[in-house]
DNA sequence: CCACATTCTTAAGCAACTGAACGAAGTCCG
DNA sequence: CGGACTTCGTTCAGTTGCTTAAGAATGTGG
């Protein structure tokens, strides 16, 4: 379950219901990027009146903003647009061996960045590394605090909280989502949001790339394990318990290797970073090729980007196991978009941002084929433009996404 | 997308916007059999007035219905139910061999039902079939033709239409969902709704059943093909065009043998009923066992039926034959329970109707095995009470739904 | 029979939206 | 250049769905 700490939602007395027209006019533009009134009523299905009404409210909030007009046959339409400084919002991604600190704008643009290495068993406590990496964002990009909206943090493991045996790494270990999320909001002061780092690179990617409401799309995760967020009807699928998307545990082989999980042929068992990075090392050809030799325990993701290098270069063993793993992850993304009628497959975070250049053409190959043979509808296929910092960006998109739907 | 057709919704001037707490209301009490005013207050999260008001306006339509009182410390608790026989709508299942027509109440409850064959090349037609089919159906019920909200038919095919290339019965092959819809709704006068069957099985299951919406759940469908519907939030995924729940085609083997979608690995290529049908006519022991001999061209169902049959006796080709096919259903049941996070997994349909005896057990041992060792939460795997009717109620169910949510 | 607890109803008010008419800001054309 | 026309946006009264607040109904225990 996501976890929203903090400033609980005013009561006032006397107050009718949620406005949707609110929501639904800031993401129609959100989406378009900029939108008249008119355009506004046509695309929510509200009226006229409504939208006007609304959108004066947004222009003395500060939240939207008039930006020229375009000529018609009659009176000229006032463009709308979102006030990308109007509202910012932090997005910590704590990852195995890195954690990145973004503040974006209302409209999700990186304002600035920060990112440090995750703290060991004895610097102190997640809390403080966390609370001080904020500090030093905020301190250093010099805004308004007053207009940051609250803080979003995801991690490499289900929204609803690491279940026991889960394989997390050794600073994450001793919290659960809700934990953190509260002693967080305590140590801040903000609202904090805990959230599955793969399904936020998906609502970052929503949110960044103006992904319209009605496409179904995945994001495909991968960074020191391989995950995937789920979008459809402009919601986050999470599942009954928020632990939608285990892209890494979809089986792709019957009777595969047994994997950690307790199951066998698991993606991330037969074709994750981590295995392919075994195998690298284990095979002195690939090791050479990659200058793995003489480094150790760099971290998964920093070796599989070393593995991807080589195989970009022309390294044959290298591009072997990359395209033996892309085999697999092709048929798992198969299944997911055979399952849930996706068109839209984004391939994310840094090990697809390392290694797109196999993983893409042979998810593109299995998932939408050239020839028109096949009965399955049209499916895209692409690649993050900031893959590396998918989500974190994606988990500042989550903090303002709430904000909409308050 | 899903069609509705015919009676365009009244428009009134001066209305205000869509009431939520009709919908919430009867859902609720939809998914508890019985509720108080104030139990309603409290799972709805409207007030005791508002849910007072509504109430009245529900009672004073006879959707819902008063039955009896819970003694509490103070004045008791009148129970409210909804009337069975207040709505009734009727439901469709088109099959590759078998047509079924059900009747049914506002709760889902088959009050009639009727089974024709599928209608050949010559038989004058589908839409007759159609029509002809749902007067006899309605005749022989004798009720009331004005509170018949209206006809789902679902079919399997995606609710999308069908794609070309898609291996669809003949009498079908001539169809997609939006121009069945329309003709029909001239043809009958009713409003008229198509979908796929599988996630029209789990609608009625989710109706019939009374799953809670916090449940995110998954039907599997096994007629002539196989197939998923999913239910998360207490709405059926549909995915972007209307095809999600392509259990079907879920890769469970990278390199498996080539499906006729055109991909490989397919489950329905290794494990479905028509591939076991095939596997089990070919090799002389099952079908001997089966009695499968004598008999040809009798449908998929059919055949597999016997082989499931043959396995209950304890015939040891047939037991394993199934047993093989179900080691890959269960392993495609842990794609879609990870990648969805689904808390409930329900087998309907024909096919896991004959032979739930070993698919079920198979995919528990799956899905959820009994060592708590492993990370993942709880998973309950059930059989559907009315599995072979499944599709039709759901078609009914559906339309019931759309009734609330208009 | 009278507190007391609890459930449900009634009444007044408010906020969000609707429809319809009107004002605003352009283009087009004689 | 001025008026018809087109399209955009606003104003205003009215309806509706819900809110809070108070009270009526209907039981139990003393």
């Amino acid at each position: 379950m996501r976890e929203t700490v903090g400033e609980p939602a005013p009561s006032r007395p006397g107050r009718g219901r949620r406005p949707a027209a609110r929501e639904s006019i800031l993401d129609a533009i959100r989406a378009s990027e900029q939108l008249s009134r008119v355009e506004l009523a046509a695309v929510t299905g509200l009226t006229e009146a409504a939208v006007s009404m609304t959108v004066r409210r947004l222009l003395d909030e500060g939240l939207v903003v008039e930006t020229g007009r375009t000529p018609t046959g009659g009176k000229p339409r006032t463009l709308l647009r979102l006030d990308p400084a109007a509202r910012l919002a932090v997005g910590v991604h704590l990852d195995r061996d890195v954690t990145t600190f973004v503040l974006t704008g209302q409209t999700g643009g990186v304002i600035s960045r920060l990112t440090r290495p995750a703290p060991g068993a004895a610097d102190g406590g997640l809390l403080a590394h966390l609370a001080a990496g904020i500090a030093t964002l905020l301190a250093a990009s010099g805004v308004d605090h007053a207009r940051c909206l609250g803080v979003g943090v995801v991690w490499p493991a289900p929204a609803g909280g690491l279940p026991p045996g889960w394989d997390s790494p050794p600073h994450l270990r001793d919290w659960d989502a809700d934990g953190l999320g509260r002693r967080l909001a305590e140590e801040t002061g903000w609202p904090v949001l805990v959230e599955n780092d793969a399904t936020a690179a998906a609502v970052g990617e929503y949110w960044v790339a103006r992904v319209g409401p009605e496409r179904a799309f995945a994001a495909l995760y991968m960074g020191s394990g391989i995950g995937a967020g789920i979008v459809a009807e402009g919601r986050a699928v999470r599942g009954g318990h928020g632990a939608a998307g285990e892209f890494g545990h979809v089986c792709v082989q019957v009777d595969g290797p047994p994997c950690w999980c307790g199951s066998r042929g698991c993606l991330e068992a037969l074709a994750g970073p981590r295995t392919l990075v075994v195998a690298a090392r284990s095979d002195p050809a690939a090791l050479a090729e990659a200058g793995l030799g003489n480094t150790t325990g760099r971290g998964v993701a920093a070796d599989f980007a070393a593995v991807a290098r080589a195989a970009r270069a022309g390294a044959p063993r290298c591009l072997a196991l990359l395209e033996n793993s892309a085999r697999y992850v092709a048929a798992a993304a198969e299944s997911v978009v055979n399952l849930l009628d996706v068109d839209l497959v984004v391939l994310t975070g840094p090990g697809f941002a390392a290694a797109s250049f196999v993983y893409g053409p042979a998810i593109m190959r299995r998932v939408a084929p050239a020839d028109t043979k096949t009965w399955r509808r049209s499916v895209t296929v692409t690649v993050s433009l900031a893959a590396a910092t998918a989500s974190a960006t994606g988990a500042a998109a989550l903090v303002l996404q709430s904000h909409l739907r308050r």
